[in-house]
DNA sequence: TAGATTGTTAATCGATTAACAATC
DNA sequence: TAGATTGTTAATCGATTAACAATC
């Protein structure tokens, strides 16, 4: 009944989050929370590693790998796990159960259309201020989230302790954003900006690259035409 | 001087289309990519793998090798690769120099933001159309695309033969969307939803996951203030 | 020439899959 | 009970890194 760790005082509800899992496996975990959020709306108790499997085209032993390795009860024969806790482990291992305060940076097309997506919430995003530098959108507000001059930018982050920065600006100014909000105690990038961002080792960065996406898909796509003309002749 | 494969009779131009890469290197190169585009910008001849590698922070065997799978000519000692004929051949390699049409459906926030990015013609892409159910999108122009009716989806893609889709509408309205790109002949699909698609192996799929991104850079953050905490106590 | 850099072979590392006993 | 499903150990697979000779 008790966790492994006997060493680890602190929380007195039970979670996982200490273990180490492999990148490969934390960007899973978020498919299965989808998934598993769907099946509790659907109104299912359990599900099984192999019903997860099946759905997302993924090897059994693979999500159950998984699965062993973040949540909390284990999974019981013939009938699975439970949905619920399954959730809440996997919220809890990915840390989504505390609200993560966040500012953004760039406040354009792309970063008014995240201002206006509530879908983080669900992943314990909080967007607090948005920040530009062109006087035209200072001053607005979207979805009820003020956007401030840049200038404002490293006081208001150090005052309210920020540590998640998201960077929506074009290209050419990531880099300096992304310098600013490092020396201002931001800890987290999500970066949507086409470049490369050099810093520190100790500043978590994620990328969203939509051209490398796109590069992605485009040779799959070329690799599918190539088949399928070698399969059709 | 000559291509390995001599089977392939095809193209007169030295591409190494063929070459099977791993998923890792594929992800790679638009990376690279980017970097020697700004080393051409600035006026760089040659670049060695060492320098790419401690921009981007990789392994330069690494680097060495992913390069060496899509290069036409091999780099000199001494003074690394030939800029400009190593973006041609990573750009060939990818199927960048094709121009893919495309269509893109959910016309909304998002789907606007990318209908008005001009970027990815960097990458080759091409939208010739975006539909939208919704009447008051319905007839608008978007950075020159027209904006159609969803019920003329089929009949349109069929009839341009296109061969590349994106989705860009809530997650209840996108596997629907997914079939009719699927009937339709659309064999790579380009997936903003945050939902799994359930479609044949034979369709191509990449998923612009932005709640996954978000929760995988929420556990690094976590685990940066955690380490951070032992750190100074 | 000397030395930076290349390409390749071998060693290591990590992640996935297969096999199978345990169990509800 | 029978059988679906679990968790775990071992085997395989793939990708990264280390070592080093070749070369401009």
């Amino acid at each position: 009944m008790r966790g492994k760790g006997t060493e680890n005082g602190g929380s007195m509800i039970e979670t996982k989050e200490d273990i180490i899992a492999s990148k490969a496996t934390i960007a899973r975990l978020p498919t299965y929370l989808r998934f598993l959020r769907d099946c509790r709306k659907a109104g299912d108790e359990n599900v099984s590693s192999t019903r997860i499997a099946e759905h997302l085209r993924l090897n059994p032993v693979q999500v159950r790998k998984d699965l062993a390795l973040v949540s909390v009860s284990s999974g019981k024969p013939r009938l699975g796990f439970p949905v619920s806790e399954l959730i809440e482990s996997i919220e809890s291992f990915l840390g989504l159960r505390n609200t993560h305060d966040a500012v953004l940076v760039g406040a354009g097309h792309l970063g008014s259309t995240l201002l206006l997506y509530d879908g983080f919430r669900n992943y314990g995003l909080n967007i607090v201020a948005a920040f530009d530098v062109n006087a035209a959108a200072v001053g607005r507000k979207i979805n009820g989230i003020s956007v401030l001059d840049y200038s404002q930018f490293s006081a208001t982050v150090r005052r309210l302790n920020i540590k998640m920065g998201i960077i929506t600006v074009p290209k050419e100014a990531a880099q300096k954003v992304a310098d600013d909000m490092a020396d201002s105690g931001i800890r987290a990038i999500w970066s949507f900006a086409p470049t490369h961002l050099v810093l520190q080792e100790d500043i978590a960065v994620k990328y969203e690259d939509l051209a490398a996406s796109l590069a992605v898909l485009s040779k799959k796509l070329e690799d599918k035409l190539k088949d399928g003309d070698t399969d059709s002749v």
